[in-house]
DNA sequence: GTGGGGTTTGAACATTGTTCAGATTCATCC
DNA sequence: GGATGAATCTGAACAATGTTCAAACCCCAC
């Protein structure tokens, strides 16, 4: 049995994550199972959790990729001298990360945590540094001072363009009327931005 | 065996429903299997079958009664002087809503059709009800002329919500900070309507 | 060489959705 | 009353899942 390191345990657990990361992309997170990223890395399924505590682990590991991935993405975007314009550039890229990557994407929510687990820090801090980036972006339009209320924001457009981005993948709102993922981001971004200006003339 | 006829095939159905509904509010979606509705019920798990194609079919009936509940939850909101105070009634309404039924909000979302089929139209007709009450609730935003936008804008806003009542759901926003549900939906309403308001006006 | 410790497997267990032959009961007709 | 047939219900079965773990194996250090 045994064929001692064909691979170091490091480069393992890297085998693993591309192979389960390759499933998911393919045929979705409902796909994902140990024996299938056994089989296909040529290793058996108990192995895998010689390396890892459960799937879970495997899950939140690929997740945490996917989101350095859009961080990566998000942060590459040529600067722009209007923020509004900005902003919506961080919008549609954010759209096109999902477009390309619809089924990992839509792993990131359709996967929830067992019950008692709590998400880990590590994962916290890499979708902090996704919002970030959003709080960035933000900075035109609000004074320095009003830092909590840029941070809000920063909260309300990701998780408000999340909520669009996973209503859309799932099918459960494009099928009322066949309305566009993009046109309502850009409707999101431009009402919402305008309304910032609104305010902050109040 | 049989003992024919204890309730009629409807009342099997929705005592089904009912002891489904029940597991899902209590324990969560992942929760809910066939076995244990039937402990539930007194009967066993191929009864279900009888009466259902599959699982994904009770659950199904479970997400349209919930957001049947949500319709009626936002239908029955007093009528309001002020546009903006009356969206924001409705986004409080809909979060209230979420936080009294967190596990069986959550289902709509987690559950993902198999990959396959597609939502049934009257799943379809039963969300473009609650959008209904949306698109009442922005009317005044709007000239009649732009029902379009009007349409869109309810879908932004659904989704918007959506996006936030779900992360916090699912405790993937709330662990970076512990800013609540309930102010960033305020902010998106407040912020987005003024948006609306500023652009009407150009 | 020869331990010993890390590596890998394969079989096992509990649980899941789902199917279905047969057992049971009820309504109906003679 | 008794028999017939349809509706109803079960329990056992199947395949697949996550997960565990004793054993089998291989390599390295002594």
């Amino acid at each position: 049995m045994a064929r001692r390191s064909d691979h170091t345990p490091e480069a393992l657990r890297a085998l693993i994550l591309d192979a389960a990361e390759a499933i998911v992309a393919a045929d979705g997170f409902a796909a994902l199972t140990a024996r299938g990223i056994a089989a296909r890395i040529g290793y058996s399924a108990g192995t895998i959790y010689h390396l890892f505590e459960n799937l879970d682990e495997v899950v939140l590991h690929i997740e945490a990729r996917v989101l350095e991935r859009l961080e990566a993405a998000l942060t590459a975007l040529p600067p722009t001298k209007d923020p509004e314009a900005g902003l919506k550039a961080l919008g549609r890229s954010y759209l096109a990360f999902t477009r390309a990557n619809p089924k990992l994407w839509g792993m990131l929510f359709e996967h929830a945590l067992p019950k008692g687990s709590k998400t880990p820090d590590w994962y916290a801090e890499r979708l902090g540094r996704v919002l970030a980036v959003l709080e960035r972006g933000l900075q035109p339009f609000f004074r320095a001072e009003h830092a909590a209320e840029r941070i809000r924001a920063a909260r309300v457009l990701w998780a408000s363009v999340h909520g669009i981005v996973s209503l859309s993948v799932a099918d459960k709102l494009t099928n009322v009327t066949t309305e566009s993922a993009a046109a309502l981001i850009d409707d999101l971004v431009t009402t919402y931005v305008a309304g910032l200006g609104h305010r902050k003339r109040r």
